[in-house]
DNA sequence: ACAAAAGTGTTGTCTGTACACCCATGC
DNA sequence: GCATGGGTGTACAGACAACACTTTTGT
């Protein structure tokens, strides 16, 4: 069977456009970009791309993430497929969104500077290209979403890290603060991390138990989901 | 500022493919066609179609849904888009997936019977084209999450109905059964059910009083969030 | 000895769940 | 008067939220 039928349909320029967290231990980061190509060049923009024939549009994404940073096998999904007729001055686009997470020490800096990026706080957002900011609007409540109910948020951790980090991260995704205690209490109970006998010691003077989480043993809470927040 | 840039880029023929959603008071169904184009002619398939440059995504899913059901200003969701290269035989062609709920009895019988359209119980699906099982099959889980927290199962109900109507439409779609008084307690509690003065008798003696939703005290607590299971 | 962050328990409230009987009516 | 589905309450258990003091150790 050739790939001969469909003829009269019109076709559309497929964009792949990545939402990128991180998180440096205060507020949670988009990483972004000055666009390079018109219309819009050198506004701030997400890093995106367009999808190519021979690749699926989840490869696409992985491509244009491995481009800018440097990273593979990152925790990544589907966001949402934006469509407006106009929403790209440039062409009739559509954009698929995808989110990913890293660890903000792991990318590869000399990628970031060619592209001029930059991670940028949630929360001082500049203004952004076509429909960038509707996008990461989006991406953070799906964030918090996803987050209550799977461990992902240590995707945007160091591999070893304080409890304190840890509440840190949440209290950035969900912008509020938690009881210490309770907080402590819920994430232990999961039984999902493993505490090591390692004491981060530079933010005081009794030093904090460093945690890994255990992938293990969340394999087997998966199916049962897992209540977080 | 024209139109004139991205010209290098490839083009991808975009399809919207809609999940329809319907119950009948025992299973949920969906809404399917018999395919009338190659490839895959007569096969069973989502009803389908291909966007166009003067149309946002979201217009070509109504445009779709209204050609095969009649209806339009229904319940829509966009799903997910799939784009996997080889998904379709036919071409590049990558598809965008929504999910619709619509009150069963209210399509238009002639449209559906023109396209060979029949509601098929989740339960019983036959074969379908392309990865078609799988957006179901997302389409039902994604539908169990929003249900969970949102009180649109209502868009698969008459207007008045009663609580028997609608445990069983929640029995449905979660494949599950729950218990006739705390679903009913918990239901009311939520404050967005009207009781009216008619009763329903056809199915019982004593008669069961219909309830209509109330949208106006569910858009005073949507903010708030809701749980209903 | 003191400053600074780490670590830890108890109580009350709320939410979810399990469970069984009387009610109203048409026949 | 009886069969049928309709409607309702209680008690227990687990989850969540509020709350403050002691511990460790580097200086």
């Amino acid at each position: 069977m050739g790939r001969i039928e469909y003829k009269q349909y019109d076709r559309f320029l497929v964009a792949v456009d990545c939402i990128i967290f991180g998180f440096d231990g205060s507020g949670l980061k988009a990483l972004l970009i000055k666009r390079r190509i018109e219309p819009e060049a050198g506004k701030w923009s997400l890093m995106g791309g367009f999808a190519e024939h021979q690749e699926s549009i989840n490869d696409a994404a992985a491509r244009i993430l491995l481009n800018l940073t440097g990273l593979d096998k990152i925790y990544m999904e589907q966001l949402h497929c934006f469509g407006d007729v106009e929403r790209d001055p440039g062409g009739r686009v559509i954009s698929i969104a995808y989110f990913a997470l890293i660890k903000i020490d792991e990318s590869d800096a000399d990628k970031l500077d060619a592209h001029q990026a930059k991670w940028i706080d949630l929360k001082k957002l500049p203004t952004l290209i076509f429909d960038h900011k509707k996008m990461i609007k989006l991406a953070k409540e799906r964030l918090q979403q996803k987050v209550s109910n799977h461990p992902i948020g240590f995707e945007l951790l160091p591999h070893k890290f304080t409890l304190q980090q840890l509440q840190a991260l949440y209290e950035a995704i969900f912008e509020r603060s938690f009881d210490k205690r309770n907080f402590t209490r819920k994430i232990l109970s999961l039984g999902i991390l493993q505490r090591l006998d390692e004491k981060e010691k530079t933010s005081s003077k009794k030093g904090a138990f460093y945690y890994v989480f255990d992938k293990k043993k969340y394999k087997q809470l998966e199916n049962e989901g897992i209540q977080l927040i």
